[in-house]
DNA sequence: GCCAACGTTGGC
DNA sequence: GCCAACGTTGGC
């Protein structure tokens, strides 16, 4: 045999990959970023968060909308990441509520991709409909005290989830 | 409104 | 570096 110069690293970073991603559609909804077509992910300071943007996060890649603290909670439709992240503008706003004192221009903390719409899903998959669907039981979302309002999805949940979303 | 789970801060 | 106190998230 010759020599063994598979890495698998290369390919994981080649090939997209899905997201959930959080938003309170008090704040922002599926329906706005509709009418917005896109939309800077601006406010995150998590950095788990944060380091999926700015590190796993590319152009194209497909994101699962996800309604939190709404009645019911649960996916609301799909997006797609369109640019890949930029220093978050809000940090430096001393009258947003996201302002950090500790950024700088010159060493920004925090960063926001920008994730334009796909669509509304007819059917709007409730976290209750993911949490009794056995093949979703992996899901982040439903896992206990999941709180990161960016998560990996798998290629699988992922397809599956679009399934249910697209019934009509 | 409650509260469990989690993340961050800051004293030591 | 530990960990108690505090703040936030987000389902219920």
């Amino acid at each position: 045999m010759g020599a063994n110069t598979e890495n698998k690293k290369t390919t994981l970073n080649s090939s997209s990959q899905y997201w959930l991603m959080k938003s309170e559609p008090d704040v922002f909804s599926i329906q706005d970023l509709k009418k917005n077509k896109t939309t800077l992910w601006e406010g995150v300071r998590n950095y788990q968060a944060r380091n999926f943007m700015t590190k796993e996060m590319q152009v194209g890649d497909l994101v699962l909308f996800y309604h939190s603290n709404a009645t019911p909670p649960g996916v609301a439709g799909l997006a797609t990441v369109s640019k890949a992240a930029i220093p978050d503008p809000t940090q430096f706003d001393k009258k947003s509520e996201y302002f950090d004192p500790k950024a700088t221009k010159e060493k920004p903390i925090w960063f926001c991709v920008e994730v334009k719409f796909v669509s509304e899903f007819p059917h709007f998959v409730s976290l209750e409909e993911i949490r009794k669907d056995a093949k979703l039981s992996e899901m982040m979302v439903i896992q206990k005290g999941s709180r990161l309002s960016i998560q990996p999805v798998k290629a699988k949940d992922f397809q599956h989830l679009q399934k249910l979303g697209q019934q009509s």
